[in-house]
DNA sequence: CGGCATCCGATCGGATACTG
DNA sequence: CAGTATCCGATCGGATGCCG
């Protein structure tokens, strides 16, 4: 059984999507399947991930909602897994996480894989918080409010 | 020394971001950083890790340039830890996660904490992925591109 | 090729005790 | 209160071998 440290118990959102997720690995197998990875191998050479654990976590994720296994496409005997809605809606979070690390971890004109719109092949918009009305947010112009249940 | 997995040589900005913030830990020391928590304490009572879990995830923090330690504000002899703009700038994946986590993980009216528009008290309009003349896109909108250094 | 079983060293994290 | 130091069981992940 896994035991690792749980956060699912917690009022936070961010807590429980972060147990949801799992681990590092699982959140790389999502981002290869935004990239368009479906089968077993094609995870296993994108992570360099020994095969037990891809199994473990394709188990896990599988076994969140996030993704789903399917019959492969090309009539073999295998599995492909792709993502539910659950899973296609952590977009932005990858979007998020893409973006920071572009801005951060990357010298001008240094190799990287950049996301960008299949229609012009152009680059995406940076990721903006923005209030119910449309105003630009800082982390300085949210709290966190506690809502109880009824 | 740490010898976890380590993601900081791909080309990947998701990797990199991902090793860059360490693991979940951090990640929710962040979470509570956005929240206004600064001191030790705070963070110790926020996320009831162990002392040492903590200690280690601060340093880690600070050296990779997503914390920094200032003399407490209060005069005290201790020490407190406030995001730098590298860090700031982590706040659209918190409330990606936030969001993906209020939509999939509770009931209707389940407590939970929300972030909201300090100025109106209002929840924030959910992120959303764009292009750069404006369109929304989802996941199949997009594709990874190799940039080559030169 | 996809997946499972097993082994093993490294690491993690909880607990506790100690310092200033 | 804010750490530091140490112990220890649990877990992780890499490697390997086997099976369909």
């Amino acid at each position: 059984m896994v035991t690792r440290t749980r956060f699912d118990d917690s009022e936070c959102p961010v807590a429980r999507s972060v147990d949801a997720i799992g681990d590092w690995w699982s959140l790389l197998i999502v981002r290869d399947a935004f990239d368009g990875s479906r089968r077993f191998g094609e995870f296993q050479r994108s992570l360099g991930a020994a095969k037990n654990i891809l199994t473990a976590r394709l188990r896990t994720l599988v076994a969140g909602g996030i993704l789903e296994s399917v019959p492969a496409s090309d009539g073999s005997a295998y599995r492909e897994y792709v993502l539910t809605p659950k899973g296609e809606a952590l977009f932005p979070v990858i979007v998020a996480l893409r973006q920071w690390g572009e801005q951060h971890f990357f010298a001008p004109g240094e190799a990287h894989s950049q996301l960008v719109d299949r229609r012009q092949g152009k680059y995406l918009r940076t990721l903006e918080v923005l209030s119910a009305d449309g105003r630009r947010l800082g982390p300085d112009d949210t709290t966190v409010h506690k809502v109880s249940g009824h």
